[in-house]
DNA sequence: ATATGGATGCAA
DNA sequence: TGCATCCATATT
């Protein structure tokens, strides 16, 4: 499911009109309640519990009081799931995101708007306000590749829990990672 | 290496 | 209520 989301484009429309886009090259699956580093490893909670719904959904909270995670739902209602979207090449609009960014819009690097789960949250501008919403709806779209690219498989990062487990995915060769 | 700083979940 | 923890980033 996290591979299938390389190649994939992810489309945002804010409320003002504003799009930014990218395409999805780097993942990482959070899978099950046997999984510690998930928000679903404890359990249902109220947070997890859109994780448990049904799939093709955002799952967007805070991390460290700081930034934004973006996420899609991704198994079947019941078993709880998600992908957790770590990078993006940026495609539409980079200006627009290099200023979201706090970054100089006429004098920026490509490689720094979106290469981290909390960047691309920032450069889209995707908030908790859209957390539990449709990717198919009018603000966010995702638009599945329509093959599956070379990618690589490594242990997920920044976790303390189950680090061991090789379900970080990223396109081979592919400068936007973080 | 370190500061940042809000929400969550669990214990008390 | 209090508190440890957290799927990170920018700056030193």
């Amino acid at each position: 499911m996290a591979r299938d989301l390389l190649g994939a484009t992810l489309l945002v429309t804010e409320t003002d009109g504003a799009v930014t886009s990218g395409l999805i090259v780097e993942t990482e699956a959070y899978t099950g309640t046997d999984d510690p580093a998930s928000h679903a490893g404890r359990g249902r909670t109220p947070r997890s519990e859109i994780m448990y719904g049904p799939p093709g959904v955002a799952y967007i909270y805070l991390i460290y009081g700081v930034h934004h995670c973006f996420n899609v739902v991704s198994e079947p209602a019941q078993t709880p799931g998600a992908v957790l979207i770590r990078a993006l090449e940026p495609l539409t609009n980079l200006p627009l995101m290099a200023t979201r960014r706090h970054l100089n819009p006429t004098s920026y690097s490509p490689l720094n708007l979106c290469s981290g789960p909390g960047k691309l949250s920032q450069a889209l501008a995707l908030t908790t306000s859209f957390n539990a919403a449709s990717l198919q709806s009018s603000a966010i779209k995702i638009y599945p590749a329509t093959t599956q690219l070379p990618h690589t498989t490594t242990p997920r990062r920044g976790i303390t829990k189950a680090v061991d487990r090789p379900w970080r995915f990223a396109l081979t060769n592919n400068p936007f990672t973080s």
